[in-house]
DNA sequence: ATTGCCATTGGAACCGGTTCCATCTGCCGA
DNA sequence: TCGGCAGATGGAACCGGTTCCAATGGCAAT
C-alpha cells in the first residue's frame, strides 16, 4: 500500500497539516520542520493521492475533450494543441471520440457534469441545441475549437475567407467555370466549416459578377473514395468546371484520383484545390489554403484554463486566419 | 451545487446506505424503496460524483496512455483502437502525447503510481530500463502495444515476418540488390520494431544465399524529407538497388518523392514497398505490408482489462501477423 | 408465546487529502 | 513583570461516496 500524509506525518512526527502545508508550498513552514518533512516524503516514497486532493478540493482536475473522427488528420492536429497545453499543467484530459450518432448525443448529455469535470473543450462539432443549456449551466466552461455558438467561447477559423481565398485565387487565374466539393454541409454532426467555406466561394464569384451553379455543387460522405465518385460527376458534365474546390485535402486526394481516372493532366486540364494544408498536401503539391490547425487546439486549451479560473461573463471569440499556399496543382484553365 | 447521496437520501426519506445500493444494482432493497430512491434521484437530478466514488473504492478507474508521437497516423490507429475498448466501460482514458526524450523519461517516472492509475498502455514506446522495476512493482499493470518486452503482457506485431515478407517479395520479383530504408533503429526512444524488420530482410537475402550490404542500409529520422534524402543516397550509388524497403509509408512517400526527382518510372526502373498500410497508401498505390493497427489497440485494451481485473502471474503475448498489399509500385528489375 | 432466521434498512466509520481554528511559543514593548 | 501579537504547529471536521455492522420487523417453526 502507498504511504498517506499520515504515515509521513507519522515518520516526520508533525502534524498532517503541516505535511500538506509543505506539499502546498505555504510560507507557513519554518526551515527545519519543511525539511524534516521533505525527508520523510523520500524515505517512504510518498506522492499524494490526486483523488482525495479532488474530492477535498472540490475539483476534479479534468478537463474533458470531445472529439470527432479521430481518423481526420485535422482533428488530430488540433488535439494534439490542447495536448500540448494540458500537459502542463495539474490537469488530466479525458478524450472521447465520436465516431457515431449516437455516441455523439450521449457524450453531450453525460460528460457535463460538475461532479466529473472541470472544463469541456469541443473540437469541430457543434453542441446539441438541447443540450447547450447543460453545457452552460453545468458549472464548469465550455470551449469550442473550430465550430461557432453564439453562447460559448470559441477558438474559430475564418472559413468564409478561407473559401473566398481559394475561389478568389482560381478566379484570378482565369477560371470562371469552379466545382465546389464537400462532405455533407449539414449531417448529424452539424459541422458548419463547410457552409462558411460555400458561402465564401459564393462572394468571390459573386465579387466575378458569377452566379453559383447548383450542379457543380456536389457533397458526399468524408472520404476519399467519396470524393472521387463526386467530382467524376462534376468533371462529367457536359460543361465541366475547369476547376475545383475541395473543402478538404482527403477529398483533394479523391479528385485528383478521379483526374487521373479521366485522364486529365494537372493542372493544364483542371486545377485543383484544397483545404487544411495538412502534411500529405505538400508531398503531393497540392494548392490548398492552410489553417492553423495546432494553434487551434493551442489557443482553445488556453481559452479553457483562462476560463476555469475566472468564468468570464461573456464569451470569448478567437478568429485565426488562413493563407493560401500555392503549389503545382492550380494554374490557368484551358484555352477553349 | 449538485445534490449528494444525502440529499438523495433525505428526500427520499432513506438511508445513505440504501441509496448506494440503488445505485450499485444490489439485490437486497425492496422494490418500493427502490422506486422511492429512483423518483428522489430524478428529482433532484443527482448524479454519483466520481471523484468520491474513486476514493471510497480505492480504485482511481483511470487509465493511462502514453503514446509518441501523435502526429503519426499509425499511433492514431492504434489509440483509436484502445479508446474504443475503454469508452465502453468505467474507465477513463488519460492521454499523455510523448514528443520529447525529456517527458519520454518524465512520464515513465511520474505516471505509474498507484495514487493515479489503476493501469497503464504504453503505445510503440520501449520502456526505460531504469524504471522497468517501477512499472512493475506500482500495483496496476502495464500493457505494450508494439513493443516487446519480457516483463510485461503486449500486443506486438510480427515484425520479423513483416520484413521477411517484403523482402520476400521483391526478391520473388527478381530483385537481388534491394535497398533499406528506416528511421532510427536505435534512438532514446527505442522502438524495436524497425530492428526486428531488418531483421526480416537479412532473414529473405540470407534465404536467397545473398548477403546484406552494408551501403544499402540507411537511416534518418521519421520524416517524409529526411527519407527523400537518404533515399537519393541510395538511388545516386555507382551500383545502386533495384529496390527499396521502406519501413512505413511515410518514409516510403519520401522515396517515392526521391525517384521522381530522379527521373526513375515506377515501377519499371525501381521497386518500392513500404510498411503499415495508412491511408495514404491505397491512394499512392504503394505496394505494402498490413499490419492491424487498429485492432493492436483493441487487443491492448482488452488485455488491460483482463490484467486489471485478475492480474495474472506471467505476462501474455498476443502476436498479431501481417500482410502482404500488392499494388502497382514493385515489378520486376529492369533487365540491366 | 417464544425463538430464530432472513430480508431490509439506517448510519457510523472510512478512504486521503485540505483547511480552519485553537494552541503554543517566543519576543517585543509598556 | 505582564499583555499582546505574530509565527508555527496540531488536529478535527469536511469533501461524497462505499461498506459493514447493528437494529428492526415479519414470519415460520416449536
Amino acid at each position: 500500500m502507498p504511504a498517506t500524509i499520515r504515515d509521513v506525518a507519522r515518520h516526520a512526527g508533525v502534524g498532517v497539516g503541516t505535511v500538506s502545508r509543505v506539499l502546498n508550498d505555504s510560507p507557513a513552514v519554518s526551515t527545519q520542520t519543511r525539511n524534516k518533512v521533505l525527508k520523510a516524503i523520500a524515505a517512504l516514497d510518498y506522492s499524494p493521492n490526486v483523488i482525495a486532493r479532488r474530492l477535498s478540493l472540490g475539483k476534479t482536475l479534468t478537463i474533458a475533450v470531445i472529439a470527432p473522427f479521430l481518423t481526420r488528420p485535422s482533428v488530430v492536429e488540433r488535439l494534439r494543441g490542447v495536448e500540448s497545453v494540458l500537459s502542463q499543467t495539474e490537469y488530466d484530459l479525458v478524450l472521447h471520440n465520436v465516431e457515431s450518432g449516437n455516441r455523439y448525443e450521449a457524450y453531450f448529455r453525460d460528460v457535463p457534469r460538475r461532479e466529473r469535470i472541470d472544463g469541456l473543450l469541443v473540437i469541430s462539432l457543434r453542441p446539441p441545441e438541447a443540450h447547450v443549456r447543460r453545457l452552460r449551466e453545468y458549472g464548469g466552461p465550455t470551449i469550442l475549437v473550430d465550430i461557432a455558438h453564439p453562447d460559448f467561447s470559441r477558438v474559430v477559423i475564418d472559413d468564409v475567407d478561407g473559401g473566398y481565398k481559394a475561389t478568389k485565387h482560381l478566379l484570378d487565374l482565369g477560371h470562371r467555370r469552379i466545382g465546389f466539393l464537400s462532405d455533407f454541409t449539414d449531417s448529424s454532426f452539424h459541422f458548419t466549416a463547410n457552409r462558411d467555406r460555400f458561402r465564401g466561394y459564393e462572394m468571390a464569384l459573386a465579387a466575378f459578377g458569377i452566379e453559383a451553379r447548383a450542379d457543380y455543387s456536389v457533397h458526399g460522405e468524408h472520404s476519399r473514395e467519396s470524393a472521387h465518385e463526386q467530382a467524376t460527376r462534376l468533371l462529367t458534365l457536359s460543361e465541366r468546371p475547369t476547376a475545383i474546390f475541395a473543402t478538404c485535402d482527403t477529398l483533394a486526394t479523391g479528385v485528383l484520383e478521379a483526374a487521373q481516372e479521366l485522364e486529365l493532366s494537372l493542372p493544364e486540364d483542371l486545377s485543383i484545390i484544397g483545404y487544411d494544408d495538412i502534411e500529405i498536401a505538400e508531398y503531393l503539391n497540392l494548392t490548398t489554403v492552410r489553417q492553423q490547425l495546432f494553434e487551434s487546439g493551442v489557443r482553445g486549451g488556453e481559452l479553457l484554463l483562462e476560463a476555469i479560473e475566472s468564468s468570464p461573463d461573456s464569451p470569448r471569440e478567437i478568429v485565426l486566419p488562413t493563407e493560401l499556399v500555392v503549389r503545382a496543382t492550380t494554374a490557368a484553365p484551358p484555352e477553349c
